[in-house]
DNA sequence: AAGAGAGTTCCAAATTTCGGAACCTCGTCC
DNA sequence: GGACGAGGTTCCGAAATTTGGAACTCTCTT
């Protein structure tokens, strides 16, 4: 395990919930010996990605990780020029709009763009949750060829929340919707009487992909309402595609006749 | 050299002058010899750190660096505290606030607090500026001890715009004004038109230190707008420090008498 | 078909990392 | 005061990684 790796694993162990560890926390969490707690704790904290606080003498993130952050936003052509469609949707429709990425089996939230509807913020940028479970997510695994999206499940099908689909075969047959209807819906899955719709959207010249929903409650909107909000998407997807040459047509084709 | 000091080295190369690197950009920039440099690109892609344009084969900052920044806003009580006091600030004066670190001789921005008035914000969220040429940067030395400032510049004094000071004496009479009437100027240096009033604020109980400061157009205020925004700042900082338990008082004995 | 440019892989030597054990250093309890 | 335990650091030989030169692969270009 080369120090790196070392080091990703226990700048994991924080996160919004455990905001900073003690030498303890760190060494419970890894499952490390404390010998080699101490010196990857002291090399994190010498080269800046961790700090510790003098008094309490716990470990938080330092102002590396800050930096390090600020480099992602340099690269956001794609998710910036989403995120400002989405700002007009959600200015329009009043419901929440998420901008999340693949990442395995999960997907993490990238943006997010509050709605005026009093629908509290559930998942905050950073968010990791299972792509299976949310409409967007789903859209973008099925933009996947079938091997990858198996690939992506864990060998044991996880565990769902209740209208998510249950097993490989109930994946699969949303997968064939999504990509027959070209859009992606859920509710009450991750979170109860929250339903949301998302599609994926693929840079034409990069290849890289982010799944865009918009989230309200499920009580709370008339069918009427969460039509009009399938339009706006249709109709955000449509401009996005156009802009950022997303090639659809050509991956829909690839799929269905599983060439690589 | 570890592995996590040249993960370090290559992701630095990164910013938003050069959001992405060919494989001969990190080579040249990091002067290491092509094996290795392939050998890195391959393990901070791997684990996230860096991701590759297929296309391009460029590499820029992974979906890990934004995971990463988003743990340092988990740490902000101080910085969230101060953000919301420069807020009301800046929107009374409609000047820009701004909210940065030491490290080292330099100061790193943490927040930006953009104003109403017309002055474009010249310095993002991340950008290093040499401490001595800002007001906060120096708000901030002043708080340290002599032979702690003494440590910090570099061996060679570096060549500062022209208003800043010169050298080390000259640095020296500027930290006991500070120290003397608790709040600091600058006027012309970092950027040419632009002045700035800051002070440096600290946590009682961690005793992590942040430099605040609100900054204008020089030419486009008068006198009597400087005066308030120094109230203004008066103020805050008195409110702040007795928020955050500032252990001002018995800092300035510390310094004045040379005790550790 | 040869050559150049851009990267990758190989390998033995040099450097790091590993983890158990001994060793500190406080604060606490008797 | 002294023993104790929690929390953490340092030491050290064994094991694993990293290094960088050289050979090799790929992909263009001429």
């Amino acid at each position: 395990m080369s120090a790196l790796t070392n080091a990703i694993e226990i700048l994991r162990c924080f996160s919004s919930a455990r905001p900073d560890l003690s030498f303890a926390d760190v060494m419970a969490l890894t499952g490390k010996p404390k010998s080699s707690t101490s010196r990857l704790l002291r090399s994190l904290r010498d080269c800046g990605l961790l700090e510790q606080d003098p008094h309490t003498r716990r470990y938080r993130p330092g102002l590396l990780t800050f930096e390090l952050g600020r480099l992602h936003r340099a690269h956001d052509d794609l998710i910036s020029m989403a995120e400002r469609e989405l700002r007009e949707v959600c200015a329009r429709t009043g419901h929440t709009g998420y901008i999340a990425v693949l990442d395995g089996y999960e997907q993490v939230v990238l943006r997010i763009v509050p709605g005026s509807n009093p629908l509290r913020v559930v998942n905050p940028p950073g968010q990791r949750t299972p792509a299976l479970a949310t409409s967007n997510g789903r859209a973008m695994l099925a933009r996947l060829s079938d091997e990858d999206i198996r690939a992506r499940v864990p060998a044991t099908y996880p565990k769902l929340p209740r209208n998510s689909p249950q097993n490989f075969k109930q994946l699969m047959a949303r997968m064939d919707e999504i990509r027959r209807t070209g859009v992606s819906e859920a509710a009450d899955e991750s979170i109860e009487g929250v339903g949301s719709q998302g599609f994926a959207l693929k840079s034409g010249e990069t290849g890289e992909m982010i799944g865009i929903a918009v989230s309200y409650s499920v009580q709370a909107t008339t069918a009427a309402e969460r039509a009009n909000v399938r339009r706006e998407l249709a109709a955000m997807a449509a401009k996005l595609r156009r802009m950022t040459g997303d090639p659809l047509e050509q991956d829909a084709a690839r799929v269905k006749t599983g060439t690589r």
